[in-house]
RNA sequence: GGCGCCGUACCCAAGUGGUAAGGGAGAGGUCUGCAAAACCUUUAUGCAUCGGUUCGAAUCCGUUCGGCGCCUCCA
């Protein structure tokens, strides 16, 4: 079954197919850079990582594109309140959430441009619109004329004359847009042939995505908040212009919640990245967002991100029991002991993928795996020789799926130690008090005083440190409440 | 007011016509000094409500109730 993609669009699920065979032109609108970028932002970004990647995945030569706001009124006011230069703004915050990004494990897009950098391309823009007789000039400003373009509303379900807008002004239409704002006293301005002034917020979208990838994209995507206006008004000024589809799939991920209500800079509802990095580590907050649909919504609540932890933790587990059982172990037998799981494996990663991406059901199917796998690790039926062949192909099948996904993939040893070292940061707890409890402890045991021996095994847990005695030794870890 | 989405077990959540994935929590078991981890078993004749279409509906249509998003900047 090929890829099934649901497209805003036509409001179905369609098979993909590309405009030109083996590629893929993509964009997916970015952030506009004022402030720190917010979990919703790496959720956008995390999910388009993840469509990327799986195309790639899938044998596609993907063009990328997600492009940064540098110029709008968020910037400006903010320039305003500091006594900076607006660009300079946002040259600090496109630094700051390219290293967000990267900390979330997200590959920089093929490009990603800044409007400021295509005022040029914006004004031909702007005037080829002029001249087909869909914009017009307002004083200083040029409007977008959506009475001139009979689709207008195609991709939100919406009536142009059920458009309401307060602030009609010099507009023919109320939902006239803006595609070059006049300048006014202390804004950043560049000349044009209507004056000086800066670019409306929809049209850099537009021609930053006709620049990289053509008139006509695969795939084009953002939140769902964008819908309208924003991709409303990208596919009005594209498609007027050019006379022909601007995206061919229209993608929309849902959005973070906070308490039932959307988390948004606006409301002040927001984690930043760098909060929520120091509360989980990358791979639970990818697995939390991967764990749903990509076009749910997802609170972003404590509970969630809890159970988040206590999987990929289970996950990491995992896999550090396989690194140590080969790694201490040789290999003795040649037959995949595993075979009907290992062939599968990437069978039914494709065929949930190939279903919208559905990365929850790739999760449920880890689940299962891993607990066969787990299965397996425990059998004493089966000496740990004969096992360590079907263990690296095992290896060798996961890699595929979390390199799509980007997750569990880290050095499993490592990667619980860093847990557990952020875990006692965030609860202030020093490494040795625990370590000199546990020694405290197996002296009791040794001496069959078990009423000490749990006692300080209580007082561990009281500081959520799980105790746990293995036949190498007691060895303590998270105690995920 | 208009447009749209959603309502699945105690909780999170997948599922878009063929008889309810997965996870968390709970219960029982194997293991253990006891635990923990891991594994096994178990927890919705039921998918907000009422009605309709169908051989068959969580899935389609309509009603009611509830929640949310967008209509102004938003990922």
């Amino acid at each position: 079954m090929a890829l099934q993609i649901y497209n805003t669009l036509t409001k179905k699920k369609e098979e993909f197919t590309t405009l030109t065979p083996g590629k893929v032109k993509m964009y997916a609108c970015g952030v506009t850079v004022y402030d720190e970028s917010h979990i919703g932002h790496a959720s956008q970004a995390i999910i388009f990582d993840v469509i990327r990647n799986y195309l790639e995945y899938s044998g596609y030569e993907v063009t990328y594109v997600r492009n940064f706001t540098d110029i709008d009124d968020k910037i400006i006011k903010k320039a305003n309140e500091t006594g900076k230069d607006a660009l300079e703004i946002s040259s600090h915050f496109i630094k700051r959430s390219q290293e967000d990004m990267a900390l979330l494990k997200i590959r920089p897009a093929t490009h990603e441009p800044r409007v400021s950098n295509h005022i040029p391309d914006i004004i031909s823009f702007i005037e080829g619109l002029i001249s087909k007789g869909h914009a017009y000039q307002a004083g200083g400003d040029v409007l977008f004329d959506i009475s001139t373009f009979k689709e207008y509303g195609k991709l939100s379900k919406r009536k142009i004359d059920e458009l309401i807008n307060e602030d009609t002004g010099a507009k023919k239409n109320p939902g006239d847009f803006a595609l070059w704002k006049g300048v006014k006293p202390g804004e950043p301005s560049w000349d044009s042939p209507w004056g000086k002034g800066r670019p409306g917020w929809h049209i850099e979208c537009s021609v930053m995505a006709k620049k990289y990838l053509g008139e006509t994209l695969d795939i084009h995507g953002g939140g769902m908040d964008l819908v309208f206006p924003h991709h409303e008004n990208e596919i009005a000024q594209s498609e007027a212009l050019h006379d022909k589809p601007f995206s061919r799939f229209w993608i929309h991920n849902g959005l973070i919640m906070v308490n039932r209500q959307k988390m948004s800079k606006s409301l002040g509802n927001f984690y930043t990245i760098t909060r929520a990095a120091e509360k989980a580590p990358t791979d639970v907050i990818r697995f939390m967002i991967l764990s749903c649909h990509y076009g749910s919504n997802i609170d972003f609540m404590e509970s969630n991100l809890t159970t988040a932890s206590k999987r990929v933790h289970y996950f990491y587990r995992t896999l550090s029991k396989i690194s140590q059982l080969c790694s201490s172990v040789k290999e003795t037998d040649s037959e995949d002991l595993l075979k009907d799981l290992n062939t599968s494996m990437e069978k039914e990663f494709r065929a949930a993928m190939d279903d919208d991406f559905s990365t929850a059901k790739v999760i449920a199917f880890l689940s299962e795996t891993f607990s066969q796998i787990n299965e397996f690790l425990d059998d004493k039926s089966i000496k740990p020789g004969r096992k360590i062949h079907s263990l690296n192909n095992f290896k060798t099948g996961l890699l595929k799926v979390t390199s799509v996904l980007n997750i569990l993939n880290d050095e499993p040893e490592a990667f619980l130690k860093s847990f557990r070292t952020l875990y006692l940061k965030n609860n202030g707890i020093d490494e040795k008090e625990i370590t000199d409890l546990i020694n405290k402890r197996s002296d009791a045991r040794k001496a069959k005083d078990f009423t000490l021996s749990d006692k300080i095994r209580d007082e561990l847990a009281d500081k959520n440190i799980l105790v746990q005695d293995t036949p190498s030794g007691t060895e303590w870890d998270i105690l995920f409440k």
